[in-house]
DNA sequence: CTCTATTGCGTGCATACGCACCCAAAGTTG
DNA sequence: CAACTTTGGGTGCGTATGCACGCAATAGAG
């Protein structure tokens, strides 16, 4: 067996840390994530749950499935993540006319919650977008957008 | 107790949920990711692992702590990704001089299995850049390490 | 109306993520 | 050296993530 297996090019491997889009994005999301999961601390809700509270509160009575594809998330993620706000009581699932859909719904104590929440939510965003510079965080967010959809559309 | 709760404003929620930094960065690694593992299901690694193969490649012999803060990620996170790593034999944890050290190798089983799956990577990565454009690209990647200096360093 | 296909959800499984906490080894100070 | 501090790691807990699979309700075909 003359076949080996090909060397281990570290090269290529050093160009692949740095350049790799999965890796920079998961990196980049973690960084970001903790520093809002900070910044919420005081209002009991992590930057996951705040998210899906405002899209609750945008998308009033949507079903899971709706919910999880205007977040772009596992349905089966979704629903899991729903689990503790219920368990809190700042969402509500009911049964539509559909026997199967289940509609999300903000609690009062969820509506209560988030209004709460927005203004430190905006802080934090005010203080990043001035940190990384507003002019680049306006292109950031546009090829954050163009991310998606390039790599989510396109599967 | 004429204290009623602010009202919630529909209008600003709609703003953060488009704006929102950590929900964009989120919503765009998932896509990313799932791109990515996707295309790496035939190597048999995820994103994930992938990136800590080529760590374990690039800093031969480091520590757990080392390796974490390379890539931005908690200690005990990393320590928990070793481990499927190590059961199947592409990683290996030595004790170093100082006794409280982990060091993490890559066996040979590892390099090959990293040799193996780099071509995979670099063909989606390429894909990937495409779509977005290399130019979008360049800056985007620029954009992402800022982003992590922002976010991380200044915690 | 029955049979079948589709749709909406949930669960089991495995991994990914980080905080709080604990333990042991190494360094520091008196 | 003994006592304290710092450092490197792991674990318990709870959440986040998605795939494969199964179940029930609905829609569609005949």
């Amino acid at each position: 067996m003359s076949q080996c297996s090909p060397p281990l090019d570290l090269q290529k491997c050093i160009e692949a840390a740095t350049n790799c889009a999965c890796f920079n994005f998961r990196k980049a999301s973690r960084a970001v994530t903790q520093l809002f999961d900070d910044a919420l601390q005081p209002t009991g809700l992590r930057s996951t749950q705040l998210v899906i509270l405002i899209a609750a509160a945008v998308f009033e009575g949507v079903s899971v499935s709706r919910l999880a594809k205007e977040l772009v998330m596992d349905r089966s993620t979704l629903t899991r993540n729903l689990r503790p706000l219920e368990r809190r009581g700042l969402i509500l699932l009911e049964s539509g006319k559909d026997e199967r859909t289940r509609l999300v719904r903000l609690t009062p104590a969820g509506q209560t919650d988030l209004a709460a929440a927005l203004p430190v939510w905006e802080q934090a965003q005010l203080q990043f977008q001035e940190k990384l510079g507003d002019e680049r965080w306006k292109q950031l967010l546009a090829s954050l957008g163009a991310t998606v959809e390039v790599a989510h559309d396109s599967r």
